[in-house]
RNA sequence: GGGGCUGUAGUGUAGUCGGUUAACACGCGGGCCUUUCAAGCCCGAGAUCGCGGGUUCGAAUCCCGUCAGCCCCA
């Protein structure tokens, strides 16, 4: 008696393209699946398209996978190992009478379907090899006859209780004798899948809807070959902004992209569970675990989706804000390597600090990349001004200067920024005593130290920053006003 | 050309064994907060539930038809 606890789950991408979207979120369906039933999740490169495939694409998607968190329990099987199971199991078709030779040339074929056409009917294979007698196929076997094996299609419907669409039907004359082994040898994609699937013992297959019309096919050879029907799960395709297929139109395709632009692993897991799933509640922001516990495969809608970067950014947002620092410094430290702003011993030298600056800037940043940028200026060295910023709080250079002239003052005075409310009151006394307004001193103190007119509040960003590097950049800015408003004279 | 899937606000979803003003979120507009921007909180605009008909006292929910989009095969 098979119980939850014996669920057998697959992803098989084919290694003739990245890892996308939509296979990303068909692994995380079949990821969720196992972990939430305590099942295994197998793993199987369908690398059978020898001239397609690449060891480059194989290293992208086991790379997007790990990315994701998405470990398999077995695997990866290379489908092009596995020949000689599918080589044998046309043979068994072929003993059973289940499969038979057939010699039809490319034009006989061609034929057939101009005919079909003609007579304004779809095509289906006519079966005229169906039933030729063995001393027939002795003869055109002797002769050299090349021949394909197709499948005998019986006739009725094929139907499968679908675990997202419901009973689902396929008129098995639509279908007729399809090829499983080609000319060559090389077996057809439906009978290595089918195979494969039998072989791993799979108990749910959960896939793209455009595996539908596949399906039937794949019954009718799991029935032929004596084997176990699987469940089916066809989940909805994801749509680009225009409702086609998403492409790289629509901007960043393969998973790995998003991770370089910043996206936090959790964050893209959950957009893409919420992409065609939802827990029936009104629970948007969900952890891994919380995800996994939710999750069951009814849950599951029909209905393709549109991918919409606006929301992945917000729900990216979300988890920025929910992850602690240490967790942000651990993951973005190599963007700042990289960037040049620290090296990895200046970050592991000041790790704490490092930490609570990833708290200072995260509510503001939605990617990681805004992370960096966020905390740039917080880091030794030279500082840009933003021209909005200028524009806006320095246009008078006179008024800047005076306004500096008290930050200055500040500074100076200060004993020390570990106390942002004294700190505060402090900057607010001295303003109203030189006679300036406490938030244009802010402000400018802002741009003078940030280059920018948005940080975090201006007290926190002075005591992460630190003393010297305050009075160095305020003394710069200075400095630059001055020369400003004499170029300008 | 054939087969299949889908159709609730711009987008993602909830609601579908029929029952008061169709819910939540993103985005959008506004407000509060504030030294800036986010975040947070509050308010708002936005859906005749693809369309048409039927059943019913009553339908997004049931039935029939129709249209559209998409997928697969050829």
């Amino acid at each position: 008696m098979a119980t939850e606890n014996d669920v057998r789950v697959r992803f098989a991408p084919s290694p003739t393209g990245f890892l996308h979207v939509g296979g990303a979120r068909t692994a995380l369906f079949n990821w969720l699946w196992a972990r939430h039933t305590g099942g295994t999740l197998v793993l199987r490169i369908e690398d059978t398209d020898v001239e397609r495939s690449t060891g480059e694409m194989i290293a992208d998607i086991l790379d997007g996978l790990e990315w994701l968190g998405l470990e398999w329990d077995e695997g990866p099987i290379h489908q092009s190992d596995r020949r000689s199971a599918h080589r044998e199991a046309v043979e068994a078709l072929v003993e059973s009478g289940d499969a038979y030779p057939c010699f039809c040339t490319v034009e006989d074929l061609e034929a057939e379907r101009k005919a079909a056409i003609a007579r304004k009917e779809s095509y289906v294979y006519s079966g005229r090899c169906r039933d030729l007698s063995p001393g027939e196929v002795a003869e055109r076997k002797a002769a050299g006859a090349p021949h394909t094996i197709r499948f005998r299609v019986p006739g009725g419907e094929t139907t499968w209780e679908d675990v997202v669409h419901g009973r689902t039907a396929f008129e098995n004359d639509t279908i007729g004798d399809f090829i499983v082994l080609r000319s060559d040898g090389t077996p057809v994609y439906n009978l290595a899948v089918t195979v494969d699937d039998r072989d791993a013992g799979i108990t749910h297959v959960i896939r793209g809807d455009d595996h539908i019309p596949n399906t039937p096919k794949q019954i009718l050879l799991y029935r032929a070959l004596g084997a176990d029907v699987p469940r089916f799960a066809h989940v909805p395709l994801i749509l680009g902004s225009d409702k086609s297929k998403l492409s790289k139109r629509h901007g960043a395709v393969s998973v790995t992209e998003y991770r370089e632009e910043g996206y936090l692993s959790d964050a893209f897991v959950n957009f893409l569970a919420l992409l065609g799933w939802s827990p029936g509640d009104d629970r948007e922001v969900m952890e891994r675990e919380e995800i996994v516990e939710a999750f069951t495969l009814d849950r599951i809608t029909g209905k393709s989706a549109i991918f919409d970067v606006d929301k992945l950014e917000w729900l990216n947002g979300q988890h920025l804000s929910l992850a602690d620092g240490e967790e942000l410094a651990e993951v973005a430290k190599d963007r700042f390597v990289e960037a040049g702003i620290a090296t990895a011993d200046e970050l592991e030298d000041r790790w704490e600090w490092f930490c609570e600056l990833m708290d200072l800037v995260k509510t503001r940043a939605r990617t990681l990349e805004e992370l960096v940028a966020q905390a740039r200026p917080f880091f030794p060295g030279p500082v840009a001004y933003a021209s909005d910023a200028v524009e806006r709080f320095w246009k008078d250079r006179g008024t800047a200067l005076r306004v500096l002239e008290v930050a200055a003052a500040f500074v100076e005075e200060e004993p020390d920024f570990d106390d942002l409310e004294r700190m505060e009151e402090n900057l607010r006394a001295l303003a109203e005593e030189r006679e300036v307004s406490a938030g244009k001193v802010m402000q400018s103190i802002r741009v003078a130290t940030t280059g920018q007119r948005v940080s975090p509040g201006i007290f926190e960003t002075m005591a992460a920053m630190g003393q010297g590097i305050v009075r160095e950049r305020i003394t710069e800015a200075r400095e630059w006003l001055e020369r400003e408003s004499e170029a300008s004279v």
